[in-house]
DNA sequence: AGATATAGAGTAAACGTTTACTCAAATAAT
DNA sequence: ATTATTTGAGTAAACGTTTACTCTATATCT
């Protein structure tokens, strides 16, 4: 049972090799000044040779800042969020940042042990997407809320939404434009009672209050955001009801589950029904056909979360603490009768 | 610039609090004996109301043991691997564990900064999945190589791979079985050489042998995994050669972007050509037609990743240092003219 | 009853950093 | 030429835990 006792190198070796004292090479390496050019030099030299890597746990302990990030996402496996997860973690890792990624699974109490889990970690800051409520235990840490309206007025977080008001409404305008009568609007269970779908779905009902003609409409809820969960929700909603001539999907994977239903009894999109979805993900790209979604500016939203929560982490004035992004939709073929092409 | 120094609270308060040394708190939370049931009951009653919360830097420092696993994947993006992350997270949380997730894109140098970084944040384990080479750094750290051969034979290291040969034959054998003449290998351009894919190749190369007419193969080989690339792969080579009759995607995204590809120039599938994907990703099932794909057992895998990992951590025995997982193929419509349900 | 083990608990060192204090030497200001 | 500042560098405390040693009081064994 030989352990293996090669102890990693630290900095008190590096001093030694180097005939410095631990501070200055603590200075070197932090880069604060008080050492001349020379004994960085040596310093550096030595750290290389050595293959020095620095202890975070004694540096977090000691300056109580980890460079570590926490990030909360409902479901990784959803492509809206394992995209937006990618582009947090190149950007933070860009900025000499880690990131703990915690799946809550939408769970209320999953998602409180896990915020925990990250606290007892120390990170340096949290970014939650889709949180189902409000943690007191949060309050001394730097927050981004994402996709959800923040419910804690402290100053250490922000909140970053996309406009869910207009993409509900772009989505429902879509389906009356090309002339739908009855809309079934297609939404998930979900604990969060402030939540984006509640949003968007205001946006879904100014689209129907404000148009001409009398429109009916109905809900379908799923279980979950899940594509299949969704396919159980319409097939049965179908069993007992007529068929709609237009389904809002608010997640693009409800959209597709939708589409399985409805291909299930011979009914076609976009001819039979016209179909959107929410997100933009590549799901919608690439079912065919083609599914008309609501664009999330992922690339943007990642961006200004890292941005805004290294900013909160250094202190820094902020101009807002609540960021809007806008939303666009895109016309694709569940919607309209057209030729596409495959991408974009 | 009212800094928030409310501290957290730490064991000497709590040791304080309850009229007991710190040791005493100290050996209470970690279980470890040497207190009356009693103080037991008095300490855990103090921590509850004071919301104590463990310092996971200092306890990392003393022990070098940070309850954290490094997990190192190429794209998160990717159904695959997400999933799999998902269930390795899930599983890990279990045990008391954090997940630090780097994306390596692929990419060595990325890969090397990654690992780099998660050495020095002390993880107890590492994780790779398709990692691209051996790294010296990582020799005295616990680390589970996922669908990849093994490279250093090191003691403290396990791979866990699915038969990706067994794979390979299995798809091309479905062809073979449809009757297809002229097969082409879709697959994509990675770094590394003793990769997933070379085998998968080998399974393909077996299954042509053993036939008993004569076919002809070609290979067509993707920027990447990504559903684009393969379409554009495909567009290309179609572009100056004859349309084969199958093509055996090694990924369910080639497969996927393949499709686009033929029906942008008119082809159906399975009527004019036949197709296999790689990964049973929900991807295989939720396309039109869906994909015949072979499938791995992401989480029995997952399993096992943890599992051997953490008796790897607290220096178990192990009985194997390479673990097969078999693969089984799931046939769609992809490659057969039939009904098809739309899950499973 | 005496010897010995055990249970319950405390003291203080150690983990690897950072940094507030020093301090001497060199440089700049008067 | 004195005084004031800057530069380069060292000393040692501190961060919050764990744990090897102690130590006393009680229980167990001859």
């Amino acid at each position: 049972m030989k352990k293996s006792t090669n102890k990693p190198i630290n900095i008190k070796k590096i001093a030694e090799l180097t005939g410095v004292s631990v501070a200055t090479v603590s200075r070197v390496i932090n880069k604060n000044g008080r050492y001349s050019k020379e004994t960085e030099k040596r310093v550096l030299d030595v750290i290389r040779k050595s293959h020095y890597v620095p202890n975070m746990s004694a540096k977090g302990l000691r300056t109580s800042k980890t460079n570590v990030i926490g990030i909360v996402v409902p479901d990784i496996t959803n492509p809206f969020f394992s995209t937006f997860v990618l582009n947090l973690q190149m950007n933070l890792f860009d900025k000499g940042y880690s990131c703990l990624i915690c799946n809550s699974n939408e769970s209320s109490s999953l998602e409180e042990d896990q915020i925990q889990s990250l606290i007892s970690q120390n990170v340096d800051g949290i970014i939650i997407m889709s949180g189902t409520q409000a943690y007191s235990s949060l309050s001394s840490i730097p927050t981004i809320y994402v996709d959800r309206p923040v419910l804690d007025e402290r100053p250490n977080c922000v909140s970053i939404e996309s406009d869910n008001e207009l993409g509900g409404y772009l989505a429902t305008k879509e389906l009356l434009d090309q002339g739908c009568k009855e809309i079934a609007l297609l939404m998930w269970d979900s604990p969060i009672s402030l939540s984006n779908q509640k949003t968007r779905y205001k946006g879904f009902q100014k689209a129907i209050k404000e148009n001409k003609k009398k429109v009916k409409t109905t809900k379908i809820v799923a279980d979950s955001t899940n594509i299949f969960d969704g396919e159980k929700a319409v097939s049965q909603y179908l069993k007992k009801n007529k068929l709609p001539d237009g389904i809002v999907g608010l997640t693009d994977t409800l959209a597709i589950g939708a589409c399985f239903a409805l291909n299930a009894i011979g009914k076609t999109v976009p001819d039979d029904i016209r179909i959107t979805g929410y997100d933009n993900s590549y799901l919608a790209q690439t079912y065919r056909p083609a599914i008309t979604s609501v664009h999330q500016d992922t690339i943007k939203m990642a961006e200004l979360a890292v941005e805004n929560l290294l900013d909160l982490i250094d202190n820094k004035k902020l101009k807002t603490h609540h960021i809007k992004i806008p939303v666009e939709l895109i016309q694709r073929g569940s919607t309209r009768k057209e030729s596409y092409s495959s991408n974009k």
